[in-house]
DNA sequence: AAGTTATGCAGTAAAATTACTGCATGTCAA
DNA sequence: TTGACATGCAGTAATTTTACTGCATAACTT
């Protein structure tokens, strides 16, 4: 993994909004960005406008934490773990 | 470790100096403000202002990476990994 | 004591991030 | 086909981050 792709991993984890985005998808698998508002406003989020939660989603998008595939008008995100992986991997071969 | 620290932990890490600042000091142990400005400065890195590289000190120490102790007027910057382990702990827990 | 050295502190500017609103577009369903 | 639904796109404002400059302070050295 080159050091830009990295640098999208630790900075799409470096908010806790998304950390929780992250963790939710985990759970509970693919999810279309209105299911991921849903749990955004509850489960004691604060209320982000949709269009926020797509911002925080295209910065795990760019990171490859997370991958997208289209069923019709809805879009459906589901995680990637491979990106998280490489980043530990590195970050424990570095200073572990 | 309480959320807010994970946070700090995460956003200290979301820079790429600053990772390298944090191998450097594991690599080679206790290092003063300058030995680490001078760090900067050469291995690649841009050159930072000195006030620049305390910022992101400042950063890592928020995030309980590195501890400070003063020797006369130098100050000694040391890695603490535990806070790291426990980010990672915490992830791998999380999504692993 | 005086000069040099290592650092701190304050203020500022540019850039990135975070969050918003308003409007547009494509898709499904009645 | 028309209306509701899921999402995109553009523009903006507030906040945070990043990096700077200038000056101040405290500690060694000679």
């Amino acid at each position: 993994m080159d050091e830009d792709r990295i640098d999208f991993v630790f900075k799409a984890l470096a908010h806790p909004e998304r950390r929780r985005i992250l963790a939710f998808l985990h759970r509970q698998g693919e999810q279309s960005l209105f299911e991921i508002c849903a749990f955004s406003h509850a489960d004691g989020g604060q209320p982000l406008a949709r269009q926020t939660v797509t911002q925080h989603l295209d910065m795990l998008e760019r990171a490859g934490l997370i991958e997208i595939s289209w069923k019709g008008r809805t879009k459906a995100h589901s995680v990637n773990l491979g990106p998280l992986r490489e980043a530990i991997a590195r970050a424990v071969g570095t200073y572990l």
